[in-house]
DNA sequence: ATGTAC
């Protein structure tokens, strides 16, 4: 008898797993069964509290103790925009909604299924952080810097700039620079919690680096399309960078979330990964702090990437717009100070200029937020995937990729079929969906794309 | 999303 089948009895994993193991080992030892071990297993998993006082059982059965939870009978608000949501996403919003803590919520019309909030997911608490409605890569965002420099410069320069784009930066699961980078975000106090002061020299290998999955750098053609921008018309060589905060932010997002759902032993498992951490505890506090490092650490990211790129390509900086769509933000909605979990979603206050990206050889778009209140000043934070990774390397074949980047005018470096503009919704229709969210102020076409390669691990 | 997890 294993881990495996403790599992199976229905242990669930973390502390109740450990107090398993070391209870089954003592009931072997004292000379019973199999049959005899899982029988008292499970009656343990059926009924926790009646050996809350037998000193040999009573940490394992608090361990799976699980008081009953009741979700709110009226949800607090949400409104979705996009008419061709998944139900699974809007049933992970609903959920959400329901939760004693929600205030307010909103789905953004490039929502998909994720781990509690969905993708997408816009959602404000009151005093209170949900680790997972922030997400894995906490402070995932994207930075646009427009090029006083004609995009038409492209084709003439394309090995070089493709070998700006393979070397300043890092791609692959893992990925560090050998010879680290620097950034002042590296001087801060990185000791406010146990985690950050533990992951230090792993953040700043990783420093200006880009990772995996969705994340990418480009260069491209911009479009100024609003006179609001305050540059002249015209198409102009931009560079594009989509990450977050690697290993480190993971590694935070996972040591507070297991204690979030250790505290909220209420929660079903379905809706485990809604557990939250109040701001008045200790806990809530230290993953305030570290989220807020995060954030400032994803940022120093694109500023490494885009200043040593942008000192190769030797041009001035018209403009550089960036911004989060993983975080959390404290903000005052309908009178009331609240926290706002954006997880895939654009910051759109009333004036904020935020970036949302299409695909490899689609349209990205600088927009305007509108301020929405309904939607919690927010946008969608691109096109939306339509398809899981697995079914996607079974639907697309290079050969047909190729012939849509060649149509497109895209030169691609490096991807997996996992990220082929076919597994991404139609950016247009999900930028028709929120045009009372965003004003569009001008469009980037992706011309010189890396991404990570497929099948890579780590890459040297 | 991440070199994960027990």
């Amino acid at each position: 008898m294993n881990t495996q089948d403790l599992i199976n009895l229905g242990i669930p994993l973390g502390d109740a797993l450990k107090f398993a193991n070391v209870h089954m080992r003592r009931l072997f030892a004292g000379g019973l069964d199999r049959p005899q071990v899982e029988t008292d297993l499970m009656n343990i998993v059926a009924d926790p509290p009646s050996y809350f006082n037998d000193p040999d059982r009573a940490s394992l059965a608090r361990a799976l103790y699980r008081p009953a939870y009741t979700p709110r009978a009226e949800l607090a608000p949400w409104q979705q925009w996009g008419d061709d949501l998944d139900p699974e996403a809007i049933k992970q919003i609903a959920n959400a909604c329901a939760l004693p803590i929600a205030f307010a919520g909103a789905l953004m019309p490039d929502a998909h299924v994720g781990y509690g909030l969905p993708i997408g997911g816009v959602l404000a608490t009151e005093n209170a952080v949900i680790p997972y409605a922030v997400g894995v890569d906490i402070a995932c965002r994207m930075k646009l810097t427009v090029y006083e420099r004609k995009a038409n410069v492209i084709p003439g320069q394309k090995d070089r700039l493709a070998n700006l784009l393979e070397h300043e930066t890092r791609f692959g699961m893992g990925c560090e620079f050998e010879v680290r980078r620097h950034h002042d975000v590296m001087d801060e106090d990185w000791s406010i919690t146990p985690i950050t002061k533990r992951l230090h020299e792993k953040a700043w290998k990783q420093l200006g680096t880009s990772g995996s999955g969705n994340h990418f750098v480009e260069f491209g053609a911009f479009t100024v399309t609003d006179p609001s921008l305050n540059i002249p018309p015209g198409e102009y060589l931009a560079l594009l960078s989509h990450s977050g905060s690697r290993g480190t932010g993971a590694q935070v997002c996972d040591v507070y979330s297991k204690r979030a759902m250790s505290r909220r032993n209420e929660l079903p498992n379905q809706l485990k990964h809604l557990a939250w951490l109040t701001l008045d505890e200790a806990d809530g506090q230290e993953y305030w702090a570290a989220m807020n490092l995060m954030g400032r650490y994803a940022a120093a990211n694109h500023d490494i990437i885009h200043r040593h790129i942008t000192k190769k390509v030797g041009a001035h900086i018209l403009l550089d717009i960036e911004n989060h769509h993983n975080f959390a933000w404290k903000e005052t909605h309908h009178g009331r100070e609240v926290i706002v979990h954006r997880k895939g979603a654009t910051p759109a206050g009333n004036g904020v200029l935020g970036i949302i990206p299409g695909s490899m050889a689609t349209p990205g778009y600088v927009v305007r937020g509108k301020g929405n209140p309904a939607s919690l000043n927010s946008a969608s934070h691109g096109a939306g995937r339509i398809m899981s990774r697995t079914k996607a390397l079974q639907s697309f074949t290079w050969s047909a990729v190729k012939k849509q980047l060649k149509n497109a005018g895209v030169d691609l470096l490096s991807s997996g079929l996992d990220e082929v503009p076919g597994v991404y919704k139609d950016i247009e229709t999900v930028m028709a969906a929120q045009t009372d969210l965003v004003d569009i102020l001008g469009r980037f076409d992706p011309k010189i794309v890396k991404m990570c390669p497929p099948g890579e691990k780590a890459e040297d």
